[in-house]
DNA sequence: ATAGATGTGTCATGGATGTGACAATGTTTT
DNA sequence: AAAACATTGTCACATCCATGACACATCTAT
């Protein structure tokens, strides 16, 4: 489970962001103060989220020893000044929200930062793929895959446009000790371009492998 | 050099944000409208900054290509809306900056994200490369490449300006075993050349071997 | 001027890949 | 339980293309 490290004085704040964070699915540790930070602050959280303008030490401080860890930080600030923005930008905070903000800003911020989204859909090309059910859609039509023909799409998507060895898909999608011939991969390959014919996005890396890349043409509206 | 993909339909605007891009460092190429965007688009770009509110083709369509291709794009938008701006996060857009907007906020922003981008990219006077997509580009112009030709310049950008002798070339790109001719490597040299010409950035040291270096004219602005 | 090094076009070959078939195994239906 | 069906891994064969060697032209250093 991913745990949000929250460093904000005010209040209420401090217990809205919690709430906020907490119903999202994460867990969150919060204080109140820059002491507490610094000696409650480990790399096993997974973002930090941290009001520039605490009392007593001084909020900068606290990015500067954060990022150290390089775990993504997204600062509050009440003042919109440009300079705070620039300034926390080169410190190396990640992201920063301008104060008055709504949770639902807050929220999708921290998931594009932990690159989190919604992961039991992905659409991409003209296929929607559902992870958690094993489903493949071309256009909303529904494809039958089999076992080893689903795992290797996913290890595609997932291995976004990189080209990947036989060697890789296999330790991938069979298992770390496979002794099958190598050339078992393509048999399935060519199983699942036919399936997602007319779809084009296996493509051979002569050499090397295969990669999935969407090369569709722009849709003319 | 890092090229920024700008698509803003407003003269002035484009104009600004242009010339702001380029002054920071980067290459810039601008557009204005939908067609062109989708005409000119290439993976070859590092980052794109992108209008929603264009007219003509709708931005959102042009964003969601946009993704296919795993570039950060920075969403510019006109309309406050909360909506809009979770629905550009779920869209997959990286960022969003909220008119009016200080060019030095832009500007920051744009170096934040290419930060976390540059691990598998290698940039080498009008080179791009991928290591992981084993694609090369001249200017946004993709390359074809076979194995042992990529393979040799992936070699020549990692050996920063040394000089390299044939049997160096043989037992990094072929095998420490490697039985063959020292000229088969003169021949692929030669076929590397051809693709990526007009660039003469393959140097023959006589008598020791074949050296990378970059020797483009300063580009006067 | 000369010998060796390098550039380059050409071509045969081997290796890499696409693909259909089949047997073995697992799964569902009757 | 038997039959029908689906999945999987291996093989054989055809095809394609990157590769490596060669021959000859050109260049470089001495």
């Amino acid at each position: 489970m991913e745990t949000i490290f929250l460093v904000e004085d005010d209040q209420k704040l401090n217990a809205l962001i919690k709430t906020a964070v907490e119903t999202a699915g994460f867990k969150c540790v919060a204080v109140f103060n820059g002491d507490d930070a610094m000696d409650q602050f480990s790399d096993g959280f997974s973002l930090v989220i941290l009001d520039i303008m605490l009392p007593g030490r001084d909020g900068w401080t606290l990015l500067r020893q954060f990022k150290k860890s390089e775990i993504p930080v997204i600062l509050l600030t009440a003042r919109a000044s440009e300079d705070d923005k620039l300034f926390g930008f080169e410190l190396g905070a990640t992201d920063y929200v301008t104060k008055p903000f709504s949770m639902k800003e807050l929220i999708a911020r921290i998931h594009v930062h932990l690159k989190k989204k919604t992961h039991d859909f992905i659409e991409i090309g003209q296929l929607k793929i559902n992870t958690k059910k094993r489903k493949v859609w071309i256009q909303e039509v529904l494809i039958n895959l089999s076992v080893k023909e689903f795992d290797i799409l996913k290890t595609f998507v997932e291995s976004k446009g990189h080209v990947l060895s036989r060697d890789q898909l296999l330790k991938q999608v069979w298992q770390y000790d496979y002794y099958g011939d190598t050339r078992t991969v393509d048999t399935h390959i060519k199983r699942l371009r036919k399936k997602i014919s007319p779809l084009n996005y296996i493509h051979t890396i002569h050499g090397v492998g295969y990669q999935f890349e969407v090369n569709d043409e722009p849709v003319h509206i």
